[in-house]
DNA sequence: CCAATACTTGCATTATGGTGCAAGTATGCA
DNA sequence: TGCATACTTGCACCATAATGCAAGTATTGG
């Protein structure tokens, strides 16, 4: 509910960076929530650089977060009514190197090892596991 | 004709600038076509700082530029269709600050201003004019 | 052919933004 | 209560991008 006044030109400014653009593309095709682990086994991408990136796009009024336990769950927000607008652009985007296409079938793949409709694991991928285990 | 491989996110940095916004918003609600020397009196921005700008959202693909004379018309490209869900979403955008609207009314005076359909003038504004007057 | 003019660009400066490391917080389980 | 873990963030560093000035190019009218 934080409906500050953001820029208009944020809207794209949160776009306007790969990371962040393959992020809401799987969002937007799959019209799925997600936690930062599956983010993270979905992208291949360290936790703490999808977690800053995930803040940029919560600020920019594009996702709200919820935790849940230890786990906070990420989903697109439809409201204002251009974001819908948005999604769509991001939607009909090519797709030449089929770096969307790999995230999303990572994220499909992943998604199997929830139990009862959630995340109850962490990072999967070995390259990007804590070092603590 | 520059169908170069073009980022998907540089779509969105092509418009993650208050300046290039204000220019696509501009041409997106007109649907007409532009010179610099107009932007300037519409945008009230110098014509180095416009100049500049528009040469990165053509080579974003989002522009095609054609000189006629002196003058240099600027247009919306269409293709590829992603573009058309693209300008809907910068129409969709809030104009909280009327900053939109003050462009938009500066530029249809200035239009009035065109003979033969054809800008024959430089930039009026006191403020952008080039020091040689 | 020269000067006015519509537009572009090299350069230096400043501002902004992304990254990785390492340390931090918060939650839940044993 | 202590530890593993899911996630966040302060800091330093580097890369990118916006800006203004001044000099440049290209076109045209006198």
């Amino acid at each position: 509910m934080q409906m500050i006044a953001i820029q208009t030109e944020a809207v794209f400014q949160a776009l306007a960076d790969k990371t962040r653009l393959r992020i809401i593309r799987l969002m937007v095709v799959t019209g799925d929530e997600s936690c930062l682990c599956e983010l993270v086994d979905s992208l291949l991408e360290p936790s703490y650089k999808l977690s800053r990136h995930l803040k940029i796009l919560r600020q920019a009024g594009l996702l709200s977060s919820q935790k849940e336990g230890r786990w906070v769950y990420h989903r697109l927000l439809m409201k204002p009514a251009y974001l819908e607008s948005l999604y769509a652009t991001v939607q009909a985007l090519p797709d030449s190197k089929e770096i969307y296409s790999a995230d999303l079938k990572r994220f499909r793949e992943r998604l199997c090892l929830r139990e009862g409709g959630r995340c109850q694991i962490g990072i999967q991928s070995e390259a990007f596991k804590s070092e603590a285990g």
